[in-house]
DNA sequence: CCGTTACTCGTTTTT
DNA sequence: CGAGTAACGG
């Protein structure tokens, strides 16, 4: 090991490496070089022991971090420093870290180990599904905001039960009632939420003093990065498991605390010394990221907070230049401008693209950008919106992969149960949730004695079928790993082939997305490092991936929103949009503590930046299909103008660099977008058919012979299903393709040849 | 039962 | 403008 490392430390940061026991808080500033604190602190705990001079087991070390991407990165550079030991440390997101926890501990709580997890669409979807049981209406009572209100309670360990004290309005009577029943659901559905990754484990620490006990002694040292961000649930589980050695370090940034909107409480930070009176504090102040101007900025507006622990963030950087404030007439206007500033300043500068981010309030805002690059051909990668796990048909498939190992798992039983059609319609579900809960039994006993619970049914056989299907799926994944589970659910449900049948631009890259998914899990299932190849395994991790864990490598410029960039650095950052109502956001405006969170935000994004920073905005904007004007932001305001240059000289600089960029376009003339996939559907040819149309007897018509629909045209019969009113004939058309038509409605012409 | 069409309503931010 | 829902015709 390289025992140089701590002459790389300023003395803040040597002392928050060096002070191994006891609880402390660092208080880092932006860019104060934190993460390298962190991994030489861990680095410094393994080798040299504590400050009892024993060695620290790597086994013993619990570090929490606030993305996956994080607790990777970090680990492998500690790896870089003591070797594989960095492997043992336990190491991720509060979530991934105590599901894995749950998993082994499951049957205490009462769940089986193959637990379900269901993100934000999932419980939302349970919301809605008992809104309509309970005959609420959904249009008053939205099923988002009501998912909201129960999850802030789970954040504040208020069960549903104790919820019956809070209700005073209707809104509450009703999350009270929704909430009960919620919480029933995801039990008997072995599935839990976000929330119940955090409130679990309180649960059992709390009626398992012997498995607390075990995980105290366990995690002798803990590591809390981003500690602003905890809430309520988070900050109790490192009470609890800090109760015995109080070796507890957290770190982070009062300033940067943005995540109050999903329950993070700042007091956690603000609070840390009357929790532990003899913690010590270390405040890391001298930033090694951006220049003093931009500095400069981020303080003028930050200071204008009142809650704030006193801090002076200083840099001993070069002077940079003056922030430029862009201004423009149409959102159009602003990502013109802004594509046209990185084209030229990447030669000037000579920087790579993914030396630029372009940072917004709202995902929406990243269209209108995109859009702009893609006029200049400038590769940019969108980080979040829509993220590829999200997309429908990997949910769907997915939900496949779901109900094979969880057969309680309601809302993906839901999900696919008629997807692709199998003749199983809302009416019969309903029917089967019915009678489950009526006889108390799962779903899955429903489904697979169908003919018991729905006698003399017209759709049991349909129903037996799926059931029986999803019984192989369960059989095959006994015997096999994730890869060849996973291939062989696709090519077996149906999925695959009512795909492949649409040819629109958009199917085809569905059918990309399900290869891309089956190469992950190749990836998966071939990493020699990983002992569980199942695919119950592969799902615990896939859901609980961030936006910021996905990274392709390719050289684009980068586009997010601040949340999602907290953390990252870059050499020139844009902040676009930066507009009164939208940041800070109209929503914000009601109270001191919502708009210093905006605040907090803005000083987020600001400090990203290492050499350049754009603060744009423009004078009209499109919000919901209508231009409305809109005015600077307050926090642009809020800056000594003195430090602002109010015009970029963008086009001066883009006439020195347009021959480059024309020879850049000229090497990279295959570049397309995803999104510029075109989204038109097919239209159907003219026909020349001027005769008269008369509809034949269904009974006369037979599997082979030419027929016409008034709208699809001219087709084959491909095949005939059913009898009197429900009888369907398959048929394929010339314009459309492949059609299934129930011929007591659509009408087909005979056509002599 | 299924697909198409006409309307409504919304944007914070995410593990 | 676009996603998501209700209503309807085949």
């Amino acid at each position: 090991m390289n025992t140089d490392f701590l002459t790389t430390l300023n003395p803040p940061q040597k002392e928050a490496v060096t002070t191994t026991d006891g609880p402390i808080m660092v208080i880092a500033g932006a860019g104060s070089g934190k993460t390298h604190v962190l991994t030489c602190r861990i680095a410094y705990m393994l080798e040299y022991g504590n400050e009892a001079g024993e060695k620290v087991d790597s086994f013993d070390i619990l570090a929490l971090t606030f993305t996956n991407k994080a607790a990777k990165e970090m680990r492998e550079r500690i790896e870089k420093m003591v070797g594989t030991e960095a492997r043992n440390i336990w190491m991720g997101t509060f979530h991934s870290i105590f599901s894995r926890i749950l998993r082994v501990q499951a049957e205490k709580i009462g769940y089986s180990r193959d637990f379900t997890i269901y993100d934000q669409e999932d419980a939302q979807g349970l919301v809605k599904t008992i809104l309509k049981e309970l005959k609420i209406d959904e249009k008053v009572f939205k099923p988002n905001y009501i998912h909201n209100r129960i999850s802030m309670a789970k954040n504040m360990l208020v069960s549903a039960s104790e919820y019956e004290q809070y209700v005073r309005d209707e809104w509450s009577e009703k999350t009270h009632q929704v909430y009960k029943i919620y919480e029933q659901r995801l039990k008997s559905a072995n599935a839990m939420d976000f929330d119940d990754l955090l409130i679990k484990p309180l649960e059992l620490f709390k009626n398992n003093p012997d498995v607390l006990a075990q995980y105290q002694e366990r995690f002798r040292y803990i590591l809390v990065d981003e500690y602003q961000d905890t809430n309520h649930a988070q900050y109790m589980i490192t009470r609890y498991l800090a109760h015995k050695h109080e070796n507890i370090t957290v770190v982070g940034d009062d300033a940067q605390s943005i995540y109050s909107f999903r329950g993070a409480n700042i007091q956690n930070i603000l609070n840390f010394n009357k929790d532990y009176p003899q913690a010590k504090i270390i405040k890391l102040e001298q930033n090694y990221r951006s220049t003093p101007n931009i500095l400069a900025v981020a303080n003028d507006v930050i200071q204008k907070n009142k809650d704030q622990i006193q801090k002076t963030v200083w840099t001993a950087n070069q002077e940079g230049e003056k922030v430029t404030v862009i201004r423009s007439l149409t959102e159009q206007d602003e990502a013109n401008r802004v594509a046209d500033i990185i084209r030229s300043s990447r030669y000037e500068l000579n920087l790579a693209l993914k030396d630029f981010v372009i940072l917004y309030r709202t995902n929406a805002q990243s269209r209108a950008i995109e859009e702009g690059l893609r006029k200049v051909g400038i590769p940019a990668r969108v980080i979040g919106g829509m993220s590829f796990y999200q997309r429908k048909e990997i949910k769907d498939l997915i939900a496949y992969f779901r109900v094979t190992l969880n057969d309680n798992d309601e809302v993906a039983l839901k999900r696919i149960i008629n997807y692709p059609t199998r003749g199983i319609g809302d009416a019969t579900v309903e029917k089967i949730m019915q009678a489950a809960s009526v006889s108390k039994n799962t779903l899955w006993q429903v489904l697979n004695n169908i003919e018991q619970y729905i006698p003399n049914s017209r759709i049991s056989g349909a129903v037996q079928d799926f059931a029986t299907m999803i019984q192989h799926f369960r059989e095959y994944n006994e015997t096999h790993d994730a890869y060849e589970t996973a291939k062989y659910i696709v090519h077996q449900c149906g999925l695959f082939k009512e795909l492949k049948s649409d040819t629109s631009p958009e199917g085809v890259s569905r059918i990309e997305n399900i290869q891309e998914l089956l190469n992950a899990i190749k990836f998966f299932t071939d990493d020699a490092t990983r002992s569980d190849k199942s695919l119950s395994f592969f799902l615990q991790e896939v859901s609980l991936l961030t936006n910021a864990d996905l990274s392709p490598d390719e050289d684009a410029v980068t586009l997010m929103t601040i949340h999602t960039a907290k953390g990252l650095e870059f050499p020139v950052v844009f902040v676009v949009g930066v507009e009164e109502d939208l940041f800070p956001s109209k929503s914000s405006l009601n109270s001191r503590s919502e708009l210093e969170e905006e605040r907090r935000l803005f000083y987020v994004a600001v400090t990203r930046a290492k050499k350049r920073l754009f603060l744009s905005y423009s004078e009209q904007r499109y919000r919901f299909g209508n231009i409305s004007d809109s005015t600077a932001s307050r926090f642009i305001k809020e800056i000594n103008p003195e430090l602002l240059n109010l015009e970029g000289k963008a086009s001066q600089i883009i006439r020195k660099h347009e021959k480059n960029h024309q020879e850049y376009l000229q090497k990279n003339l295959h570049y397309t977008t995803k999104s510029m996939l075109s989204t038109q559907k097919a239209v159907l040819p003219k026909e020349d058919f001027n005769g008269e149309f008369i509809p034949c007897n269904p009974a006369d018509l037979q599997v082979g012979m030419q027929v016409r629909h008034e709208k699809f045209g001219k087709g084959k019969i491909t095949g005939l299903e059913g009898i009197g009113g429900n009888q369907k004939a398959h048929v394929f058309f010339n314009a459309v393709g492949n059609k299934t038509l129930l011929l007591k409605y659509a009408k087909l012409m005979i056509v002599q040849e």
